[in-house]
RNA sequence: GGCCCGGUAGUUCAGUUGGUUAGAAUGCCAGCCUGUCACGCUGGAGGUCGACGGUUCGAGCCCGUUCCGGGUCGCCA
C-alpha cells in the first residue's frame, strides 16, 4: 500500500541541492534508483528528472530504518530530511550531488513497484521491442529523458524564433478530404455521413496555401502529419512537422529565413555554430557529383564520368550502356584495394539493389600491382586513362557502374556511402548543411507512361525553364529545394504557382481533367480565383532533426510513443478491432477473408 | 510484396559435429555486514530454447512452415 502526500510539498528537486543549501531541511520526491544495505546503514539513490542524490538511513533511526530497509529499485519515495556534507572519503566525484547527501527524517513509500523488466539506466542495451512495450519505464531513462527535452527546447526555439520574424502559427484541420496524390492515406469513417471518409492530412499543404489567400502572411505550424506507408528507421506514420509559409517571397526568401531558424536552434539546444548561408547547390550537380539528390557532404569520393573514356572499349558492359543514352562512372574508394574478394563482393550487392546489373573494379595496392575484373577487354592506353581520371593512387579501389544515368547514380550514391560506413568516416559530430535546388519539376512515371510532379501538383517552375513546359517537360526545373544535414533529407519545399492559368497547365500536363481537379482541389482552384499572393513554403521534420541533433540512428528514440515496423503499438495493442456496435454506427461492414 | 539479419532465465548473452540434468553475467529472493555509490560476502529461486510440424535412437542446434522484431528494396506527390 502506498502512502499518502498528505501535509507535504516538494522543496527540490535532486540536482537542485548542493553544498549551498547544508544544513537544510528539504522534501525530495521521487523514485528509487537504487537501495545498499550495509547492516546498520542503508543509502538510497533518490532519483527524478533533474537526476540522482543520495540518501541514508542508520539503526539510530528506529521505525523508519525498518523501512528503509523494505525499500527495492523504482519505489516512489517523499523523504524529509537535513542536507548535509560527505565526509572528505567519501566524496562521489562521479555525481553532480555527490559532495551531499541527506539525512532522512521522515520516510513515505508513495508507491512500491514490481521489478521493472528492463534497466532504468542510461545506455542499457534492451531489446527495442522490451522497451516499447513498457516505453513508460524505457523514458524514465536519463538517456531518453534528455532527448525528449531536447526535443522540447528546439520546438520552444522554433516558436520564439519564427513569432520574431513575424510569422503567426495557426492550427490546421486533422480531419480532412482525402486526396489520393502522393502516400496513401489514413481514412476516418465519417458516422454522420453514411459511406464517406475524412483522411487525417499527410501534410497541412493545402491549409497552409489557403491560408496565404487569406492574408496571413507569414504562418507555421508544429503540425502532426499521417502517412499509411512503410515504416524506416527514420519514417514513422504519424510524425511531426514544422511547417512554414510565406507569401511575397522567392526561394531565397524562404531558404534565408530558415536557415536563420536552423543556426538559432542549434546554437541554443546544442551550443553548435553553424556558418550560414548553407552551401546551395542544384539537383543536376548533386547528382553529378554525387549520384544523390540529398548527398553527405561530409566527405569527397565524389562521382567521375568515364563515358568518354571507354566509348570505344572492348567492354561491351560500358559501350551498350553507353550507347542506350547511358553513362559510366566511378568512384574512387580511397585506401580500399585492402578489402577482400569477399568485401568487395558485398559492395557488388549494394549496387544491385539500386538495379545495377553489376559493378567493375580495379584495385591498386601499396606495391602499385593492378587487379580488376575487367582489364582483359581494355587497351593499355584506356586502363591508364580511367586511373588518371580518378586519380588513382597506390592502395584505392575504383568501383565503375554502367548503366542508364539513373541507375548509375543511385547505384554509385548508395555504394558511396556505403564505402564510407565501412570505412567509418562519418562523423556524427559533424553538422553539413546542404540546400539542394533547382528540382525537376517533373518525372517520368514509367508505369503510368505519363509525368508526374516530383514535389506536388502546386510547385512553380521555374521562369528561365517556361519555354520548355511543352517542348521537353523532363527539362523544366522548379522553384523546389531540400535542406539536407549529413545526407538526411529534413525538409523541403517550394514556390507555389499562383498564376491561375499556370496552374490549369500543370493540371493538364499531370494528366488531370478540368473535372478531377475541381473534384480535388476545387476549393483551392476556387480560393485562388479571389486574389492569391504569390507564396511559397516549406516543412522541417522535426523528428528527424531531432534525431539528428541528439545523434540517434531512429526516430522512434526521440518520439515518446513510435509505432514498430508493422505500423502497431506494441504497447497499447493498437490497431484493434472494435465492437460491431461501432461498426454499425459508421455504417461499415467487414468482408471475410 | 521481395531480400538480409535476429528470437535461449526478468535483462544482456554463450551454447562445440546433433549426445547426460541447457550455462554465464546481471537482476531477483533470503541471511550477514556502519560509509556504500556497479557496495561486499554466503546461500537460493528462476527456462514452453518464439510457435507448429518433420528428420533422427536422440534436436536449443538440421529441414519445412509460421509468428514476432530490426534493416532494406518497392513504396513514401
Amino acid at each position: 500500500m502506498g502512502e499518502s502526500i498528505y501535509g507535504l510539498k516538494r522543496s527540490h528537486k535532486c540536482t537542485e541541492l548542493c553544498t549551498a543549501n547544508i544544513g537544510e531541511t528539504v522534501t525530495l520526491m521521487g523514485w528509487v534508483q537504487k537501495q545498499r544495505n550495509l547492516g546498520s546503514l542503508v543509502f538510497v539513490d533518490l532519483r527524478d528528472r533533474s537526476g540522482i542524490i543520495q540518501l541514508v538511513f542508520t539503526d539510530k533511526d528506529g521505525e523508519m530504518f525498518e523501512k528503509s530497509k523494505s525499500i527495492r529499485s523504482e519505489y516512489v519515495l517523499a523523504v524529509v530530511g537535513t542536507v548535509a556534507a560527505r565526509a572528505t572519503e567519501a566524496v562521489n566525484k562521479k555525481m553532480a550531488t555527490g559532495e551531499i547527501e541527506i539525512n532522512a527524517k521522515e520516510l513515505r513509500i508513495l508507491s512500491v513497484a514490481e521489478t521493472p523488466p528492463i534497466y532504468i539506466e542510461e545506455n542499457s542495451e534492451v531489446n527495442e521491442i522490451t522497451r516499447l512495450k513498457y516505453r513508460y519505464l524505457d523514458l524514465r531513462r536519463p538517456d531518453m529523458q534528455k532527448n525528449f527535452i531536447l526535443r522540447h527546447r528546439v520546438a520552444k526555439v522554433a516558436r520564439d524564433y519564427y513569432d520574431d520574424n513575424g510569422f503567426l502559427e495557426v492550427e490546421t484541420p486533422m480531419l480532412i478530404k482525402s486526396t489520393p496524390e502522393g502516400a496513401r492515406d489514413y481514412l476516418v469513417p465519417s458516422r454522420v455521413h453514411p459511406g464517406k471518409f475524412f483522411a487525417l492530412p499527410q501534410s497541412p499543404q493545402l491549409y497552409k496555401q489557403l491560408l496565404m489567400v487569406s492574408g496571413f502572411d507569414r504562418y507555421f505550424q508544429i503540425a502532426k502529419c499521417f502517412r499509411d506507408e512503410d515504416l524506416r528507421a527514420d519514417r514513422q506514420p504519424e510524425f511531426t512537422q514544422i511547417d512554414i509559409e510565406m507569401s511575397f517571397v522567392d526561394v531565397e526568401d524562404v531558404l534565408t529565413i530558415n536557415e536563420g531558424f536552423v543556426k538559432k536552434v542549434f546554437k541554443e539546444a546544442l551550443d553548435v555554430e553553424l556558418e550560414t548561408p548553407f552551401l546551395r547547390m542544384p539537383y543536376a550537380e548533386a547528382m553529378e557529383r554525387f549520384g544523390s539528390d540529398k548527398p553527405d557532404i561530409r566527405f569527397d569520393m565524389e562521382l567521375v564520368n568515364v563515358s568518354d573514356l571507354v566509348a570505344n572499349c572492348g567492354f561491351k558492359v560500358f559501350t551498350d550502356a553507353i550507347a542506350s543514352e547511358g553513362s559510366v562512372r566511378a568512384i574512387n574508394a580511397k585506401g580500399c584495394s585492402k578489402f577482400s574478394r569477399k568485401e568487395i563482393d558485398a559492395l557488388v550487392e549494394v549496387v544491385k539493389t539500386y538495379k545495377a546489373r553489376g559493378m567493375a573494379w580495379i584495385s591498386i595496392d601499396s606495391n602499385n600491382d593492378i587487379k580488376s575484373s575487367f582489364a582483359k577487354f581494355m587497351t593499355e592506353d584506356e586502363m591508364k586513362a580511367l586511373l588518371e581520371r580518378t586519380k588513382a593512387e597506390a592502395g584505392d579501389l575504383i568501383c565503375f557502374v554502367a548503366d542508364k544515368n539513373s541507375v548509375v547514380f543511385d547505384a554509385l550514391g548508395q555504394l558511396r556511402l556505403e564505402v564510407a560506413r565501412k570505412l567509418n568516416i562519418l562523423n556524427p559530430d559533424e553538422f553539413k548543411f546542404l540546400w539542394v535546388t533547382e528540382f525537376p519539376l517533373f518525372e517520368y512515371d514509367e508505369d503510368e507512361q505519363r509525368f508526374a510532379a516530383k514535389h506536388h501538383p502546386f510547385t512553380s517552375p521555374m521562369d528561365e525553364d517556361l519555354e520548355f513546359l511543352d517542348s521537353d517537360p523532363g527539362k523544366v526545373r522548379a522553384n523546389a529545394y531540400d535542406i539536407i544535414l549529413n545526407g538526411v533529407e529534413l525538409g523541403g519545399g517550394s514556390i507555389r504557382i499562383h498564376i491561375q492559368e499556370l496552374q490549369a497547365k500543370m493540371f493538364k500536363m499531370l494528366g488531370f481533367t478540368e473535372e478531377d481537379a475541381n473534384r480535388k482541389f476545387g476549393f483551392l482552384l476556387e480560393a485562388f480565383k479571389y486574389g492569391t499572393p504569390p507564396h511559397g513554403g516549406m516543412a522541417f521534420g522535426l523528428d528527424r532533426l531531432i534525431m539528428l541533433m541528439a545523434k540517434r540512428n531512429s526516430i522512434r528514440e526521440v518520439i515518446a510513443f513510435p509505432k514498430v515496423q508493422n505500423a502497431s503499438c506494441p504497447m497499447s495493442n493498437a490497431p484493434d478491432t472494435v465492437d460491431e456496435k461501432q461498426l454499425q454506427e459508421l455504417h461499415i461492414e467487414l468482408t471475410k477473408d
